[in-house]
DNA sequence: TGTACATCAGTGAACGCGCGTTCACTGATGTAC
DNA sequence: TGTACATCAGTGAACGCGCGTTCACTGATGTAC
């Protein structure tokens, strides 16, 4: 689910409800709406301001009823988590889509990869608290495969995208095949690095103009690497 | 201050001095008795985990006291974030230090290079309390400039001893000077990634063996970008 | 199609907890004359 | 060198807070016959 799929679900039963009106709320939209709540109050203060007792408060139902759907409120937390890496993994799909060129095509291949970094930048910077949240607890990566099962329903993982790009660079022939074997990771690396020191990082305060010119210098570090 | 020498001034005063004891510790010691007992606490658990009370308790101390010494929690907090930060860059110091061969020799610099984001790397897989601790509030960087004074009681931060490193890699005739310019941002982007990614992040159950390799493939991504 | 019953998903009240912080106090230390 | 006094740095007691979580409950929904 996305973020903005899950927000619609938030606040209580449409109609305001009386008292005695209970469980008039379809199945599975308190569980939703906690998510989507957790998710609002991931957005301003990141993963420590997902307060289970809030989230309860937004959806319109008593605290303990959160308990019929999640174990703790780590397993809600846990629930946001996903849900924002999901948003970050689904603007990054949008953008890289957006680029236009055929695939295999070496500008347009160039492109994509751009996007992808570039998304993931803009998504650190505009959204700093789904940024940390993403990256707060789940998501564990198996190490050197895909997705082991991708879920049709859910966007490729950022790492995911950042592969095809990659596969698709080299067979523009931008890349050289024997270039390609694990160098996600190096580019994951500086893209991320980037975005924790100048998000949240000693980096944090530097000015606008600043910033772009140091997203600058490390995308063409990057592409100088490949 | 760095660690070592903080984490002595920890407990109460020597001889356990009874009830009737009052004020027999030298001038400063409960204030850095409890940057001490803090550190130990982050070292743990990381910047959540540095808890006035719990501190004040550590130290011997009851919980109102730490406020002659800070104003809230959050000072206190501050203070144990710049520890760790120099902590960090006293042990980059360090492992560089201990790099033989002459200023200016070629393979000395790049043996310098290299130390300093091996040393990076494994402080923040030895010390992961103390290096979210170390990112997590204060240290505010300026951006493009040396540190305004450098303290003389305190270690070059991590950034200029990149700095350092680099400028000597030109001198050496390693890097083009051309190629100097700002180039410690996307360095030091990719180590820090690196050590969040597979320190707090998704690549954080990485086998030890396949972390080693992502370690290598990083800092060769770096050293070929030059 | 109607009834009996199990299960699901909510309510209401309460708990203990540890935290940061404030207040008025007092004894020890350092300073001025 | 001795005394008077200001300041410093600790004590003791208390506060309100909001949190996560547990318990026994009850009404609505879905299912079997």
């Amino acid at each position: 689910m996305t973020a903005s799929q899950a927000t619609g679900a938030v606040g209580p039963a449409a109609g305001a409800a009386g008292p005695a009106e209970r469980r008039r709320r379809p199945r599975g939209a308190v569980r939703d709406g906690l998510i989507a709540a957790g998710l609002e109050l991931a957005r301003t203060g990141g993963p420590d301001a997902v307060v289970l007792r809030e989230a309860t408060r937004m959806v319109g139902v008593v605290p303990n009823a959160a308990y019929r759907h999640f174990a703790d409120r780590d397993e809600l937390l846990a629930a946001v988590c996903t849900a924002a890496m999901d948003e970050l993994a689904a603007r990054m799909a949008a953008d890289v889509a957006a680029v236009p060129g055929p695939y295999g095509d070496k500008a347009a291949a160039r492109g994509r990869l751009g996007a992808i970094g570039q998304a993931y930048l803009r998504f650190a910077r505009e959204e700093p608290g789904w940024f940390a949240t993403a990256f707060a607890l789940p998501q564990r990566h198996a190490y050197d495969q895909d997705d082991p099962e991708p879920d049709p329903a859910r966007p490729l993982l950022p790492l995911s995208q950042l592969r095809a790009a990659l596969d698709e660079l080299v067979e523009a022939g931008v890349v050289r095949r024997e270039r390609r074997d694990g160098i996600e990771y190096p580019i994951w690396s500086a893209v991320h690095g980037l975005a924790v020191l100048t998000g949240q990082g000693p980096l944090r305060d530097v000015p606008e103009a600043a910033r772009q010119r140091l997203d600058l210098l490390t995308t063409t570090f990057i592409n100088e690497g490949l």
